[in-house]
DNA sequence: CTTGACAAATGAACAGTGTTCATTATCTTT
DNA sequence: AAAGATAATGAACACTGTTCATTTGTCAAG
């Protein structure tokens, strides 16, 4: 009965036809910028046709933003393999900004978009998120057990330097850093990185 | 004649309703949960009203993210007498994240939320937001010069306390703070700032 | 094959949006 | 009081997200 299996293949396919697009729209265009006739038009369906897929314009929003957060999750993966915890602390947030410079959409869908996040947190999307975010604090704490630190004090290390990454990649995310000219942002953000990793060894 | 005065005093009322029904409800349900019907509604006057006030919503906005910018340039503006730079830097960081915290609708306004940026920076708004950089980065500067930090690379330091900041204040005013329990945050908040003061001590 | 049943896609319709503008109402000056 | 200027209106336009009765397409049974 490979009938249902192809059906559901093809719902499968559906899905992503409307999150790529989707995603390719907001990416030009932001989330309020797009409306649902604009994907329907550029996958050559009928507005009523999306409604068969997703419940409503959040639910792509909440479906692209689990992928997002899938990516992200792929991005950080290789560093769990790095056996001494500062150098897995460093490449972690290296490959952190990394992400944030190369996926701006992905990363401001995670990180900066209003979205109601009273109901994100029953989904999928936040336990990647939080398994992400426990292993950063993990790899904090074995840098303080190993003494890498002055300070003992794990969560404000750790969440002292995701403010910095943030802070890093929403300036230049959401276009707060056009005092500077264009082409030394990007040589300006790794500065500031290096100078963090300078500051973190004398904490 | 008083008249013309009068009515432009009017005019100025006006707007002032206009702005403050509209700051209020951005601040409740943000700049596009809000309709211009809305503004209109709240302040007993019809839609077409407000576009003899205002050429568009969008500058609407622009002039409640220049007196977010005149709040702020306030809010800061006390540091100046601070003879000592690096007492100044350290109360300029203090009063910066302050205003962030205490305002979120106006550093949101300011630093976050997506706007026209090609079109703002021949802005009044601009022209503030700069002023208020360039003290930064000249106290960051007289700080260099007065040999507080090992590193002369003043653009980066001043950038990379600046990324801190704002990450601080805008994963607060983003609501990304969901994994700390509500009453731990600002403690939290507060316990990062001193931290990278410590830091950027022995920079 | 034809038929009937089910699923998929449609597009008109509803209530909302930002914005414009001819019309109406109000105030100022003569 | 009449004429002129200014302010306010609300209907209208083209858009938005969303729903749903209707049409179209697919596939198994007769």
């Amino acid at each position: 009965m490979g009938i249902i299996q192809r059906k559901e293949r093809e719902k499968e396919e559906m899905r992503r036809l409307i999150l790529d697009a989707a995603l390719r729209l907001f990416r030009e265009r932001g989330y309020d910028g797009v409306s649902l006739r604009n994907i329907a038009e550029a996958i050559e369906y009928s507005p009523g046709t999306i409604y068969l897929y997703y419940k409503d314009k959040s639910e792509i929003f909440f479906a692209l933003q689990y992928e997002a957060a899938a990516v992200k999750r792929d991005y950080l993966l290789p560093v769990a393999d790095i056996a001494d915890p500062w150098e897995r602390l460093v490449e972690f947030g290296r490959r952190y900004v990394d992400f944030g410079m190369k996926h701006p959409d992905l990363y401001d869908l995670l990180f900066i978009t209003r979205a109601p996040m009273e109901y994100i947190e029953n989904q999928e999307c936040w336990k990647l998120g939080m398994a992400t975010h426990s292993f950063f604090q993990e790899t904090v704490q074995a840098c303080v057990d190993q003494r890498y630190f002055k300070s003992t004090d794990t969560e404000t290390i750790a969440y002292t330097l995701w403010c910095h990454a943030h802070g890093l990649v929403s300036l230049f995310v959401r276009e707060r850093m056009r005092m500077y000219p264009e082409e030394h942002r990007e040589e300006l953000a790794r500065k500031s990185f290096n100078m963090i990793v300078k500051m973190a060894e004398s904490l």
